[in-house]
DNA sequence: AATTAGCACTCCATTCTAGTGAGTGCTAAC
DNA sequence: GTTAGCACTCACTAGAATGGAGTGCTAATT
């Protein structure tokens, strides 16, 4: 893994400018270093050692006579190295939160908040896409007169409902007849799957009620897809004040804004479902972001799977010198955790079919 | 209304330096009074009126010899005069926002939102407390052999679910008759009015499926508090960078982390529910705030009715200097609309019991 | 050939020093 | 009661001086 252009002992001194810096924040010395390892080596050497790394590109000065801090380059290089030797140690998380699975909003809201405050970095958690799940279970009830309640459970207990307003009054016998027919032929489906050719059958066994059930075909439809761009949910933004070099008003502001509105957000999570490769975590550093206002950031995010190629994503964001050692230990035992209460899930589900 | 303690000429000097303070953020000199004002006085006669204002308190110097700022005294005085005598001029308001009404939620989310974008303030918006609103309607569904899906539906369509998982699976016909039940129990009462007697009643009713009764109780009542003390929802926090005086690190972190955190929100809104009184208009200026990170903001909020002492509020938060007519003229408008929307959709479910 | 000591140099950050200007308060004249 | 005039205060700014951390280079050492 190590990259034949360094030998060991720049490896060893970046290693240890890296390490320094996450932790102090300022430009790191030759004569820090000189102390901080046991190299036993002068001040005058690891000078050159580090005109050699800066050469490289893996180390920059800020300013002439200043010390040294990592580029882009050097954190990726610190980080691959982690990822690929690390691969155990996976901290013990507390499982409390995933008592309450009922509900997959609040489960996803915990995640985000336990992993804020855990890293004390900002958190995202987007919700699994819901297009490609199953659905479960469709229910329509009236309410009153003219508004029916349409109500829709998808695999994994994501409950999405809606009001549906109606001109003519539905009466009882009608309602039943509608709730066996969308049951019969929509559960199990996913969205995909629900073509026009099984629409036009669906319209024509509700005979003269066709009007109604595309109606309520569009409302499902409508229903799983909404809000779908902005299911994700975020936690701890305001960390990032903890750390100066993203505190200031101008950044500061840019990166609460885009959290805000969590719109793009999105593509950054959906971005790194295609991404990763075996590890299931993907890192970027600074330029690396697919999102312009986190240039001066580092993310990394998890998948986290439901099944049948059903997924969702975990993410945090902060500063470049943040230490992705804990952040990764923590997410991936998050996401081991999300894999596995999911799958659990899964098998209990299948267990009932059988 | 004019307080007695000010003649004409020291409230007309007082409105001057209210409105350019409001404009520019910058301290008023006696010279720019002298030349803004029609009053054709020089800067010394200025002085000296200005010299009597601040001893009274309605303005101050942040230093000797820089100009002179409004006190909270003086907002105060300003904001009162402008709301007993404006009553007018109520701006028009988009109304496309309002034309979707089925989901509450999304309604308020636009609601936020659009009044964050009118005012570049940071708003936010409570959903009606659910506590004092009716049922109107109750349903139980078997989602698989385990899991039973509770929905709820309060007036104004405020819609809840929740997945039970019960221990053996409930067959149709008791389904139909524990939705029976519930339904020919409950609606049209309150939280409040869900009382032991009845409980127990419903109990006896349900013979040996007393238990899930329960269980289904207990459900019920957490459905609709649960997230009833986080149902506020906020839009353009990130507005406070706009001003200076609030955009510096310290500040911004603590009044963002309490966007953020929304918990002490609900404290601000439920504040204000009791506070007003003809108007429905609330104005808290620095100090007056209940929220002690809001000490240097000023807010303004509104409550809106959805019918049988059922509340809902709305909020903006800015800088001291708000433009507190704009403000004003928006939030009663917005407050305005609202009531008549649900007003209106109140009206027709009476319409359709007669 | 690699390492180290030593030294001159660079550049940031801090402190200090006027200098400037907006604004006031007071007094005396109108 | 109003105004002109003047001395005074105080924040803000630019520039100069200082200190210190760190580098790069060269020559000596191992």
């Amino acid at each position: 893994m190590a990259d034949t252009e360094l030998d060991e002992r720049k490896v060893k001194i970046l290693n240890a400018i890296i390490k320094n810096y996450l932790e102090t924040g300022e430009p790191v010395g030759s004569r820090t270093i000189s102390k901080y390892t046991d190299l036993n080596l002068s001040s005058a050497t690891i000078r050159n050692e580090m005109s050699d790394l800066e050469d490289l590109g893996y180390i920059v000065q800020p300013h002439t006579s200043a010390g040294r801090i990592p580029s882009d380059k050097g954190y990726r290089f610190y980080v691959n190295n982690l990822i690929a030797e690390k691969d155990k140690e996976v901290a013990d998380m507390q499982e409390w939160m995933i008592e309450k699975t009922e509900k997959m909003e609040s489960l996803l809201k915990n995640v985000a908040k336990t992993l804020a405050n855990n890293t004390q970095y900002a958190t995202l958690v987007s919700a699994p896409s819901v297009v490609s799940n199953r659905l479960k279970f469709v229910q329509l009830s009236a309410v009153d007169e003219h508004q029916v309640l349409s109500v829709v459970v998808m695999d994994g207990n994501i409950v999405k409902n809606k009001i549906i307003t109606v001109d003519k009054p539905l009466d009882n016998e009608t309602m039943l007849k509608l709730n066996m027919l969308l049951n019969t032929n929509l559960n199990g489906l996913t969205v995909d799957e629900i073509n026009l050719a099984l629409i036009t059958k669906l319209k024509e066994q509700a005979g003269i009620h066709d009007e109604i059930i595309a109606q309520v075909l569009d409302t499902v439809a409508e229903t799983i897809t909404e809000g779908d761009d902005l299911q994700v949910y975020t936690s701890g933004a305001t960390n990032i004040f903890k750390y100066p070099e993203l505190a200031d008003s101008k950044k500061a502001s840019e990166l609460l804004t885009t959290f805000e509105e969590k719109q793009s957000l999105m593509e950054l999570l959906n971005d790194s479902t295609d991404g990763n490769e075996n590890t299931g975590i993907q890192v970027y550093i600074g330029d690396e972001s697919p999102i312009s206002t986190m240039k001066d950031c580092s993310i990394v995010t998890a998948t986290y799977e439901l099944g049948d190629g059903v997924k969702g994503t975990i993410g945090i964001v902060g500063p470049k010198r943040m230490d992705y050692e804990n952040v990764v230990d923590n997410i991936k035992s998050l996401k081991g955790q999300l894999d596995k209460l999911l799958k659990q899930e899964a098998d209990r589900k299948n267990d009932n079919r059988n």
